[in-house]
DNA sequence: TGTACATCAGTGAACGCGCGTTCACTGATGTAC
DNA sequence: TGTACATCAGTGAACGCGCGTTCACTGATGTAC
């Protein structure tokens, strides 16, 4: 049946913003297009209606999960301090727990590194990760070297947080990071 | 037909350590079973010979791939400045081309994080880089508190480096961060 | 020492399942007259 | 304004495929007599 005006825009969006939770809760290979389609109340076929494949969809979701934490990020955080609250954020029991919503990069880095079709998606999230650490750092060379260590530091900790099981092992290792970078960031 | 006396041993030695290597390549749900005894030149049918499930050989492979490399560290790194040499082999050129042959965490953690038969193989695993790395750090409180960095910024270093397509940002990162944490070894 | 038998690592076909993808079809809507 | 038609988002069955797992079977070896 055909739908009215905006309907498929519409439908497209709310792919694109189940598919960037699924990812992000569940990684890419263990995220079907039946049970994603399902609990939008489609059928799967209708998929290839808005997309030509899964890796389209991807590369879609991923932007789009990256571009709302850019949002994110630039509505929520004052230019007081602004990297601090950051990884206030970033290494908390809110965003462990709720991978869905989160940064992609912990959950799936590692699959797309190894993904069959080469994509500099990975590439386009890290670099604005980078550019807006570094920026709040002060800019220049020092800065860009830090937001390294700092982009590399939040996606490990958080990573490590998520796969281990004892919940006081998994606190250790947020509120050390985050403890450890914030002073950081603010000395 | 039936082998000679340590046959079998050997079979199931081969079949962990080609499994490592795999989930270590390319993850665990990317690892199929039939795949992996065909290179080993055998059937699928044969493996539940040796394990009960693939989750099994899971934690079997991780096991042995976390005691190879803790074996690997005690024996190469001398007592003299060791944290930094294990620093500048894990940011290495070869440990991110090699994934076969390094570290789990990067490429297995979060799918460690998201399987649905619990274990706690990944607090071993990370129990155990941190108890070394804290050691190396000359013990104590503080050593406790940098070793959760330490290791943060290895692992999230690492996958960034082998997430990204560009050959300049994956050194950059492998670069910064192994030149950071070796002068912050060392100072 | 020679023979009969039990063992059991490995074989290979088959199981049900979910995957990504294709495709002929439906039918409410927007458009043309 | 009312009617006929074209559009096309979404349907749902089907495709081939690889997955983890099961199972009846094989046959060279080790063991018992």
């Amino acid at each position: 049946m055909r739908y009215s005006q905006d309907h498929k825009a519409q439908t497209h969006q709310r792919i694109v913003k189940e598919a960037s939770a699924r990812f992000r809760r569940d990684g890419i290979g263990a995220t079907g297009l039946q049970p994603l389609m399902k609990a939008l109340g489609l059928t799967h076929g209708g998929f290839y209606a808005h997309f030509k494949s899964k890796d389209e969809l991807v590369e879609t979701a991923l932007r789009d999960a990256t571009a709302q934490l850019r949002e994110y990020c630039e509505t929520t955080f004052a230019a007081q301090r602004p990297l601090a609250s950051f990884i206030e954020d970033y290494l908390s029991v809110a965003h462990r727990d709720g991978a869905e919503r989160g940064c992609p990069l912990p959950t799936m880095a590692a699959e797309l590194g190894q993904r069959g079709t080469p994509s500099a998606i990975a590439d386009e999230a890290i670099g604005a990760h980078l550019t807006r650490i570094a920026q709040s750092l002060g800019g220049g060379e020092a800065a860009d070297q830090q937001s390294v260590m700092v982009l590399s530091s939040l996606v490990g900790a958080l990573l490590l947080s998520r796969s281990v099981q004892d919940p006081a092992l998994s606190e250790r290792i947020l509120n050390t990071a985050r403890d450890a970078l914030v002073s950081q960031a603010e000395g």
